[in-house]
DNA sequence: CCTCATAATTAGCCAAGCCTAATTCAGGAT
DNA sequence: ATCCTGAATTAGGCTTGGCTAATTATGAGG
């Protein structure tokens, strides 16, 4: 009923494919060739014979010119690899004093490295986070994961005071940009102001107020509705 | 003068190839292609093929039929995976609570997934260590590695008292043998008889006495003549 | 000085993963 | 219903890093 590809290890690349893969179909859509591609910048012939060996091991099923959507085993093993990226990030701000914009290359990397009772030492270490340092929910050991509900600055009502839960990962500049302003997950925030059509927010911080533009708003999210 | 390899990234496979031939040649004794297979567990074709390869890159000299020999390009960056190798066994030990005869394979992974950054942060969280948890020493940053001078319990005179600083790190079994003696790097023991002919030693630490076979007696080395 | 065992190298393959160029398919516009 | 455009796949090639089988060099012993 269910291949589940021998536990023989993947490599590097598979694991990058399943990721990349994974992070393209949140709830099941398949994604597409040229998706994968530019998402891991590679060219879309590279990503279809990979495809087409990936769906022989099993990992994933492939509807040519149509799509490609993880299995079970697939989307285990790609929820492995969050798991490890995230803690891995986590472990390494909260004990080697990374900045949170530079632990995504190193987390990259050692997420392939790593092994499973590294992980699960660094996760005894952090008191197994429920988040990472940009507020993404780190998977469990078994696989499951739970993504609570958020709501990005741009959408909230004036006059709401809210969580920061999590902020887009990708740009370090971004992310230092808003570390310097304070705006991190766990911080609360009020809405004082949003201005129409795609215009900037003011929100205010322990006392200070800042004014965001467009993009910022649309990556910082916040606690859903009713919270605090 | 000096081709010193553009700074172009090393693959896993000739990081290995590159800590091998050093561990093979230990003061400049060419080491021969039978040795480095045997050691990396290849087969000697394949070490010949990149040889070739090494020694194109200028990080080492090849004589065919005589053996190699690193330039200093080539030591340089194999005394960066040593000391990348022996931070990390440290690292693991002191922070995540490894045992000692657990850390050598996850090493061997992580050293060449690290960043620089990241292997000079765990330097710093240990404080700087000039040995390993097997009493290995560190190499430098800038290259740099001394090797105290160490005697195996094996050769040592009868009636001294001396520290353990040192014992090869291969062999799990042998360490956790070792450890739940309490006979480590560190503990200080006085030889108390030695069998001729390869017979075994009794050394007595803390209280305790330990009757030690041949092989165990080689492997332990002690801080050279004199030392306390 | 020659022979021969052993070590080393060369010859010839293979798989993983990437690429570019050529081809084929799907689906909307005519 | 057909055409065309863009996405996807196939064809063909390259590099890395391994392998086995065949060949060649070294150096020790007769």
């Amino acid at each position: 009923m269910d291949a589940t590809a021998t536990t023989e290890p993947l490599t590097r690349s598979v694991e990058d494919y399943l990721k990349a893969i994974y992070r393209l179909s949140p709830e099941g859509r398949p994604a597409s060739t040229s998706e994968i591609a530019h998402l891991l910048q590679l060219s879309p012939p590279s990503v279809s014979g990979m495809v087409k060996r990936l769906s022989e091991l099993g990992l994933l099923e492939h509807v040519p010119y149509k799509g490609v959507q993880l299995t079970d085993s697939g989307r285990r093993a790609a929820l492995r690899m969050v798991r490890r990226h995230r803690l891995i990030e986590a472990y390494l701000v909260e004990f080697l004093g990374y900045p949170w914009d530079a632990v995504h290359p190193e987390a990259e990397r050692l997420e392939h490295a790593v092994s499973d009772t590294l992980v699960e030492r660094m996760a005894v270490a952090l008191g197994h986070p429920a988040v990472d340092p940009h507020g993404d929910p780190i998977p469990e050991a078994d696989g499951s994961i739970r993504e609570p509900a958020s709501t990005p600055l741009s959408d909230l009502e004036v006059g709401r005071t809210v969580e920061i839960v999590r902020v887009d990962e990708r740009e370090p500049e971004r992310l230092r940009y808003l570390a310097s302003l304070g705006l991190t997950p766990g911080v609360v925030i009020t809405l004082q102001d949003r201005q129409p059509f795609g215009g900037p927010v003011t929100v205010e911080s322990s006392g200070e107020r800042h004014v965001l533009g467009q993009e910022l708003a649309q990556v910082v999210r916040c606690g859903a509705e009713g919270a605090r």
